[in-house]
DNA sequence: ACTTATTGTCGCAAATTGAGACAATAATAA
DNA sequence: TTATTATTGTCTCAATTTGCGACAATAAGT
């Protein structure tokens, strides 16, 4: 038998955030063959940090290098164990299944979620996959195993971290508008937010750089450009 | 080669927090002839759901059974690796190496805390400990590989938790004062609270149960004593 | 009966939040 | 050139929440 370079019964799932179009959307791929949708995921090297074999992960995915990150939970009920659904892809992929039997096994797996901006990202799916696209999370497909309670929970705890971690400028790009922010906000919580008590709670917290305004070509007046001056994590 | 009943390179630590003489504490373990201490944990059965793995160990360390208890971190460094230790721990109980040589891989150790009431608990050492012991939080003694770090996050995630989750009545007795429960909420936040705001906020909560007055023995007016009714989770 | 320590609660000032209002202004239409 | 339109930045005012001291009530000790 052949050992495999990867750490047995491990593995990781990421629910990679993104905005556009004012709706929150995540990444799924698609295997090979077998119509099944998943989260991007992998495996950890025998001799690699866990967070550096997600952040690799990503890397490939999305070609960003320094992501927003955050571990939210790890899944290890048996329930998850469906060696069928791994023989499928394998199958429908030519894998050498002797060599792979380890990926049959039982696994446990370490969710993340990452924050993005969606207009830097041309997303890239993997050797087994042949697409990764972007979905809204209000339409969702349905996805394997228990992928969609992964979903379900990575935007529970990015709700709940919202304003502790002030960490919804990571899903826009460096310079955006008061209006651009709130509807982040609003799409995150599920709730319409009242303008003047955000901008005021914004500009609150001093995180926020103000630059010139820029032209924007609608008819009325132009919003200012703010970025955000702050670390990052 | 003898294949072991559980799974590869997982493991869980738990930090188990009680409150006693005013003070937060948690238990450690120490290993028989060897002085090393640690936290108390554990592997999981092939056949075992992970949470069920780690209520097996609480429930063997601890004699309880209804523990709030909630995942806070998977540590997945390749730093954690540190054969020669576990060498140390099976070499000083005579264990049979080559039947458990798994046990020096690397692992990736899920963390939980767990809440609980002290005076509810004797607590037993396992087959290769010879204690089991409480430590004020404030005055831990030197821990095995990255242990220390683990109760930091486990404290950290407590506190963000503490108002969240209303977690604070897990670490007390069934009836308790006013006075209890501040106690409690102090020596988590690690500050001081004003008496009239704290008392104003806890009923306005609704999630307390007055009761009636006890003989206290004190020279001053008696408190009232409460308990607690809501959802534990 | 008087003292002591602590309790339950109140009152008030300060701070925060929710919601509407209004002048300013960039583009478009007249 | 001038009016119109939609949206912005900011302000005000009321409602709510918070911080903090004060006061009467009271269980035990003197």
């Amino acid at each position: 038998m052949v050992e495999s370079t990867f750490l047995k019964h491990i593995a990781y799932d990421s629910v990679i955030f993104g905005f556009s179009g004012d709706k929150l959307k995540i990444l799924i791929i698609k295997y090979h063959n077998t119509g099944l949708l998943a989260l991007p995921g992998g495996f950890v090297r025998m001799d690699e940090n866990l967070n550096d074999a997600v952040r690799r992960g990503l890397k490939e995915r999305t070609g960003l290098d320094n992501i927003y990150l955050e571990q939210f939970y790890t899944f290890g009920d048996v329930a998850r164990y469906k060696p069928e659904i791994m023989q499928t892809i394998m199958v429908a992929n030519n894998q050498p299944q002797q060599e792979l039997s380890w990926l049959l096994d039982r696994f446990i797996s370490v969710a993340y979620y990452a924050l993005i901006n969606y207009n830097e990202v041309v997303a890239k799916p993997d050797a087994l996959s042949d697409s990764c696209d972007w979905y809204d999370i209000g339409e969702l497909p349905k996805l394997m195993l228990d992928h969609a309670e992964i979903v379900t929970k990575a935007l529970q705890t990015l709700r709940d971290n919202l304003e502790r971690k002030l960490v919804g400028m990571n899903l826009l790009p460096t310079l955006f508008t008061m209006n651009d922010l709130q509807k982040v906000y609003e799409e995150i919580l599920g709730e319409k937010l009242h303008r003047g008590t955000f901008q005021r709670k914004m500009l609150s917290l001093n995180v926020l750089q103000r630059h010139e305004k820029q032209f924007l070509g609608k008819a009325h007046k132009a919003p200012f450009l703010y970025s955000f001056d702050s670390i990052t994590n």
